[in-house]
DNA sequence: CCCGGGCATGAGAACCATTCTCACACGTCC
DNA sequence: GGACGTGTGAGAATGGTTCTCATGCCCGGG
């Protein structure tokens, strides 16, 4: 019982210029914000295109995504392999974090309560060294 | 240098209501379902009045919230000291963990990199034993 | 290389959770 | 009891995200 086959992923500008966009650049960006961005610097691709490219993006597992504390969807490329991010909540500057301890936890944890399938989101908020500095 | 005097929260029938509800609640519900489930057993509360008062209880450390995949907030009665959640994805069920080693890793973590003023969110995810046996 | 089926695109409307507005109600303090 | 000022609520406004649907264009087959 393989999985369906995925409906194939085809090869557009839009896309290419939203990831291309995306690789550049090093923090947790909004839909809104790289829409912006795209129609500067002249790739006029239409918002809900983004939106659903990164829609794509993200199940194709090349991007991660949070929620801010007010709701905002907010988007990185991101490696592959489960891991975590250390987030400097001025600049927007994101440091990937893995293997932490917490994923032997959270499983262990879990289990005690009688839980299965688990999952856990874990993100860690900070100010970085430069933002503190210049303040 | 203590905090300002906070305002002086008034008692009025309805934020009453939306803490007691909450008080026999065991999950974390949104805000429209608390304002639903008041509006059936009678006790009208305007819904922006519910947003309020959840609000104002969030401030006051007395409910924890949580955002949801789909962006929407979802709020619990909860002790106020720190801790995370073990949530049942299916019935909404929830326990508190507190002081997992993962307080010290954050910390540490977030040293190592240069960031101050550190805060994190951890979730954890599951199908609890009643859930998974039903299925 | 040329077609054609069908996914992709985009402008704008629709959606929906949350917040704002503002006139009125009522808790609090004297 | 009365004045003051915060709390309330119905509806409008806001704003991020998704949907609609007519048109565009990627891509495999011929
Ligand atoms: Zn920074
Ligand atoms: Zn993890
Ligand atoms: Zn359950
Ligand atoms: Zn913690």
């Amino acid at each position: 019982m393989s999985a369906a086959e995925v409906p194939a992923r085809r090869q557009t500008r839009q896309r290419t210029a939203v990831l291309a966009l995306l690789d550049e650049l090093d923090g947790f960006r909004t839909a809104q914000d790289l829409h912006a961005q795209l129609r500067e610097r002249g790739d006029g691709v239409g918002l809900a295109t983004v939106y659903r490219a990164l829609q794509a993006l993200v199940d194709d597992g090349l991007v991660d995504v949070l929620r801010s504390e007010v709701g905002e969807a907010a988007y990185r490329r991101c490696s592959p392999v489960h891991h975590h991010h250390l987030v400097c909540r001025s600049c927007g500057r994101t440091v990937e974090v893995a293997d932490p301890p917490v994923e032997r936890w959270a499983a262990r944890v879990a289990a005690e309560h009688g839980f299965a399938d688990v999952q856990h989101q874990l993100e860690v908020f900070g100010t970085c060294a430069a933002c503190a500095a210049q303040r």
